[in-house]
DNA sequence: CGCGCTTCTGCAATCGTTTGCAGAATTCGC
DNA sequence: GCGAATTCTGCAAACGATTGCAGAAGCGCG
């Protein structure tokens, strides 16, 4: 009597392995070996072949939860964002993504939405998967992420935010040094009095472009305590337009250096809503060159980061502690460069 | 003998629910049936407080694979998205990301890249990560993926995109009537000759919008067969860009309206080349108001869809579908409206 | 005090795969 | 042609939860 009910509709239940190991007329185990390209040598070519045709036959695909439980391992990375609206994103995670499917891995992307409590119960969502890796690009002061990651001993690198004391290697942008070419192109126009428009105090990007600003500025043989500066409390518009208001109201520069593209067209309508045209009136740089920001109006100057590279590199990284846990962290550190378009212009005489 | 070793060490492996069961002094069932809320009620409170001190204590979280192996749930939904990079979707997914979170499910987002075999591999990947539902925005014609999840039974619905024969309920934009308010708007402004520069013709967007086109143009009381046509073959800027200067060797219009906003920016490119302005000397009108379209120069006038509205309906929509799988598939029609910016203008006299 | 009825809890099977071990089959050398 | 060395293949025990079933308390009532 057959265990299962016929079921020969046209659609069969989903076949298991012990259903082809019966069409092939060996032993469950058998079939795991010849299906598995590892192990595929241990078994007879003829054998091989028969297992192979019995799958296809029932079209049978194999279960990652049940060979996860017993492994512990998916073939699965899991890439946290903390905001995929922001443009500057999505090219990172898609190169991640081609460089990890090189590798065999899926990919799966989860947004924080900037909340760490989201991010830890995302994060253990992800352990829960059993993801081989994680790649997090939301790092920010104060989130248990790294700690979680490292409790569930997940392999894992930053991408794009540090994090001080994190043994996790991470791919970042060289923020300190992007900053001073802003600041150095401002100087060249004839710029003397620049505010910075920072970000977010818990993000390292933001402490980073912020510190490298004032090294920049006294780099510069001018006194990085007489620029105004004030930072915006999250990377987006709506902040980045507050920040650059009150800005406006302390007064005293004809340019601003602004941490993020993001915050920077933020920035474009509080200086429109004052009166102010962008580029001849007060020059405002922005930060990562994401997406359309060459198509804005005025074009903005801003601060190319390599985010394919980026991406790509943290891939890599990832990839190499997953085969190889004990490697020890290493960092990258990747070069951006200047692109002036039309929001940068020489102070009026 | 202790079959584990000790392993005191400061990050114990990982707490079973058979541990929690010791330290409880229980049975592992009644360990599984305290911790989880809808079984909750089957056992005695003082057992219920104790068993949860103890999962607290060793730190205890549920295997979701060794779980969804038995229940064949993960409470988790898969969202496929053809391209990442372009800014119509991610707040779509947003949208349907905090309505299903609500529900208590987590989502896990993968890129398609347009490419029907990878939309295969990752419907396969869902599909062993034992997803509850699928959303797809990458429906596209020849794609298996409808078939692959009818044949898998995985619980669907089609975000943005229709296909014609699926049995899947589809949240969509009214995309016929959003091109006939582009038309009207160009018709009223006193546009009499207009192209289309079309998506390609496998995406339902597409063609709804084409054909909504020439309906409109036929009711503006023109001759549809007179106005210029031209398909780009992805949605992308630099398809746009060809296919406008494809449109642009033709003649013969002082409008052309564009099937999306990213094709659009490919317009706005090849019109610029052939040293033509934007609004002034020909208009365009694009399709979606993706994010930044509002700040590009000129600012783009164009249909806009209610991108929150659709991922949410949609997640309600999958919702739905998992606990009343027999319920039979609804369409969600969404209105979008006219934006107008300085894209647009009066024909030269 | 005993019986029947509830309410809890324990037992054991199950989900679909992988893998160490051992036995069977094959090959090879002499 | 026989024993040893080498392949293959089968067995059964995991992996970590869930759940139908049945036995054990606990309870009320006559």
């Amino acid at each position: 009597m057959p265990r299962r009910p016929p079921a020969l509709s046209v659609e069969p239940p989903r076949a298991t392995i012990a259903d082809v190991a019966r069409a092939a007329g060996v032993h469950p185990s058998t079939v795991s070996r010849a299906l598995n390209p590892d192990t595929r040598a241990m078994v007879t070519d003829a054998v091989a072949v028969r297992v192979a045709e019995a799958a296809e036959q029932l079209g049978w695909r194999p279960s990652m939860l049940a060979a996860g439980l017993r492994t512990r391992r998916s073939r699965t990375i899991g890439i946290l964002v903390p905001d995929l609206v922001n443009p500057v994103f999505p090219p990172i995670v898609h190169a991640a993504e081609v460089r990890l499917a090189e590798a065999g891995y899926a990919t799966l992307v989860a947004n924080t939405d900037n909340d760490p409590d989201r991010e830890a119960m995302m994060i253990e969502r992800m352990a829960g998967h059993l993801v081989d890796g994680l790649m997090l690009a939301s790092a920010a002061k104060g989130s248990q992420a790294v700690d979680l990651c490292r409790r569930r001993r997940i392999p894992t690198v930053l991408i794009n935010r540090r994090l001080p004391g994190a043994e996790f290697s991470a791919v970042t942008n060289d923020d300190r040094h992007g900053m001073a070419l802003a600041v150095e192109h401002l100087v060249a126009l004839g710029h003397r009095r620049i505010a910075h428009l920072a970000g977010p105090s818990g993000i390292s990007t933001a402490v980073d472009r912020r510190s490298g600003f004032r090294s920049a500025v006294r780099a510069a043989g001018l006194d990085p305590d007489l620029m105004p500066i004030m930072a915006a409390d999250a990377y987006t518009i709506e902040a980045g337009r507050c920040a650059m208001e009150r800005l406006l109201e302390l007064g005293g520069f004809t340019a601003v250096a602004v941490a993020n593209d993001l915050l920077a067209l933020g920035a474009y309508d509080a200086l429109g809503a004052a009166g102010l045209r962008v580029g001849p009136d007060v020059s405002v740089t922005g930060f990562n060159d994401m997406p359309f920001v060459d198509r804005i109006s005025p074009p903005l100057t801003t601060i190319r980061i390599q985010h394919a590279e980026m991406g790509g590199r943290a891939a890599g990284l990832l990839l190499a502690a997953i085969t190889e846990p004990a490697t020890s962290r290493t960092d990258i550190l990747l070069q951006p460069k200047l692109v002036v378009r039309h929001s940068t212009a020489a102070p009026e005489a």
